[in-house]
DNA sequence: TTTTGTGAACTAGTTCACAGCT
DNA sequence: AGCTGTGAACTAGTTCACAAAA
């Protein structure tokens, strides 16, 4: 969060950044700031506050994004095809390198971008050949849990899952989750307390 | 997480469950479910556990997921697409009446599924005249903001947001970030550690 | 006997407040 | 003067452990 805020500093010309500033734009107190950053480093100057520059490459080296990570998307459906166009991505540096599906009528076709669709059958071979860091599983709920096994035993390590439901992997690979029906139902909940409440 | 754990239970024909089972699905501690539970009723039955339909109905209700939702999806573009033809949003009765843009030749056409692009000017009309619950912003970046003004100006209370950065909005709305470039840094910084650490 | 609901004990996270730099 | 870094104080969240209920 404190990086793509960093990165908006910095297109807009501003050098320097102090606890304050960052802590008015989250919400959040001044103190917590500091105890974030400070966890990695000393990288304030006292009486100045945050040199924009210097913090954003501190943070990118500390995410591990100074080096560019390989992306795969299972699944060329609707979502993936989306996610793999979507600009963020490239922006930050992540290299989407194919997209993978079982549907042979789609395999060898590309998206917009021009990211190529693969047979899922090619995974293992290409995650050896061309290094995949992390996998994005935009597959229907019923094949999550069989596709996610494929990419553990391709051997990628970090997955990001937006199907709903837990995954069961071996403790050495870390599933990230993104429910979309989690994320609509807890506004519904903000609503159905709204009527008669607070926060 | 727990209506989505309890759906699946429900279709496997599950009629009852602990505490300590819940725990094990979630990698939580038993005591933490009970008091999540306990903190809106009285739902369980000593020595047997929960009834997995009544636990369902009561989270349900509690969510505000008794009555149908209507949402209306911000962008017609490769992600407001795919959002609006995600089937798990209907599935758990959100009604997805409409996408919105502002690009005169997508305006008129349907996604895959039916849902109309309707013009982005309409939508303080539509929103009066249907009712809209919840905004979904899957906008370019930096149209966010001013897409966010048009939301809140139409009376939407919650937002589904998108877009990297945080959103200005009053008080009484609430904003809901799903911020995709994070999620994968956050993989990344694990990966950055795992090289040699742990957690 | 089994499993909930919950006060008490414990642990983790946040904020305060100020010494120490620039 | 201004702002960071951080121990101390405080607050919130988690787990324990057991009485009460089925």
């Amino acid at each position: 969060m404190y990086l793509r805020c960093l990165n908006e500093l910095e297109d807009h010309g501003v050098r320097t950044v102090s606890s304050q500033a960052l802590a008015e734009q989250f919400h959040l107190n001044a103190a917590q700031i500091r105890k974030d950053l400070a966890y990695f480093g000393e990288f304030g100057v006292r009486g100045v506050g945050y040199y924009v520059r210097d913090l954003r490459r501190h943070l990118r080296q500390i995410l591990g994004l100074d080096q560019k990570l390989r992306v795969a998307i299972m699944g060329a459906g609707n979502l993936g095809l989306a996610l793999a166009d979507y600009p963020g991505f490239r922006q930050e540096g992540f290299d989407i390198i194919a997209l993978f599906d079982n549907e042979p009528n789609k395999i060898g076709l590309h998206s917009r971008s021009g990211v190529p669709i693969c047979d899922i059958a090619e995974l293992k071979r290409r995650a050896r050949r061309d290094g995949i860091s992390i996998a994005v599983l935009a597959v229907p709920a019923q094949a999550a849990q069989r596709v996610a096994d494929l990419v553990v035993a391709s051997g990628v390590k970090a997955i990001l899952n937006f199907s709903p439901g837990a995954l069961q992997v071996p403790t050495d690979v870390k599933v990230k989750g993104v429910d979309l029906t989690v994320s609509l139902e807890s506004l519904s909940f903000y609503l159905a307390r709204g009527e008669s409440g607070d926060t």
